[in-house]
DNA sequence: CTAATTACTTTGCTTCTCAAAATATTTTCT
DNA sequence: AGAAAATATTTTGAGAAGCAAAGTAATTAG
């Protein structure tokens, strides 16, 4: 019989696998269907205000230069606006466009909707295991995390 | 003040990130740096027990044309052995070798403890209402890409 | 025993990614 | 002020990962 550790590991790498793939589809039949998942996931990281290059690279983890090539297509597809800062003219803002915003509208309520269903039966109480279990796991990403850049241990 | 909807909805994305970017991170500093996440990631989908190429691309959801060229590295790097099968040589067997076996169990031993972190302090009711909203999410998952399949509708 | 089916590989192409070099702007330090 | 350092971004070169469609090999069906 399986513990109930494995249990959840297993559940979660299956989520994990099956909400790329959800997106995804989702994603190609909706009207925004030339937009990749990197793409909207872009988008949902910029939010609704403007961002720079630097800021939004570090929340999705990538490189600036990744970022670049990511926005350079975004703004070509007239996703996102791009300007010069006006106080220090090193930095970039990147913001939603009217577009932008409405997909990044979209993808936001299929998250909610997403969640609803997840939390949907829950009794109020059990909603506190839920979102404790997960903060734990993100506490513990956290400190994993440091000791890795700190020293290798795997 | 935030709902609970939103604050699991952002927890979920940021473990999102968090999990590749700590798998990733966990990876090049161990033994096994030669290979990537993806390649772990099918390493993990192979188990411990042979298994078909179209088996296994379905489970990590990619095309068998993508699979073969990952299988073709990893044979070469010497963590999977690759064979017709004897009854229907149509066929592919993949199996993990000694070298393949060794870096599952590291990477399956990573997953535990980062589930461990996640349960630890919960009781044994708490954990079935973890199970159970896992399992939630993972239905409702199922229900939208069948519906998906059927009719576009996001 | 040909035709269809099944399982896989190859090919051509796009996207995503990084590291390192290049560019532009601002700040710091004589 | 003017050179040097720092900061923010873009460009370049190259590899990894993905797909669709064409190609290959083996089996099954008619």
């Amino acid at each position: 019989m399986k513990g109930s550790v494995q249990v959840i590991n297993e559940l979660l790498v299956e989520l994990f696998n099956d909400i790329l793939t959800i997106e995804k589809t989702a994603l190609q039949n909706s009207k925004f269907n030339d937009l990749s998942i990197t793409e909207m996931h872009v988008l949902e990281a910029i939010g609704l205000t403007p961002r720079t290059m630097t800021d939004v690279a570090g929340q999705i983890r990538v490189t600036v230069g990744t970022l670049t090539t990511s926005i350079n297509r975004l703004v070509k597809k007239e996703y996102v606006i791009r300007k010069r800062s006006e106080g220090d003219r090193r930095f970039v803002e990147i913001e939603l466009s009217h577009k932008g915003k409405l997909a990044y509208r979209v993808h936001e309520s299929f998250h909610q909707t997403m969640v609803k269903a997840m939390v949907d039966k829950l009794s109020g109480e059990d909603n506190e295991v839920l979102i404790n279990s997960l903060k734990r796991l993100m506490q513990f990403f956290k400190e994993q995390y440091r000791l890795i850049e700190e020293k290798s241990n795997m």
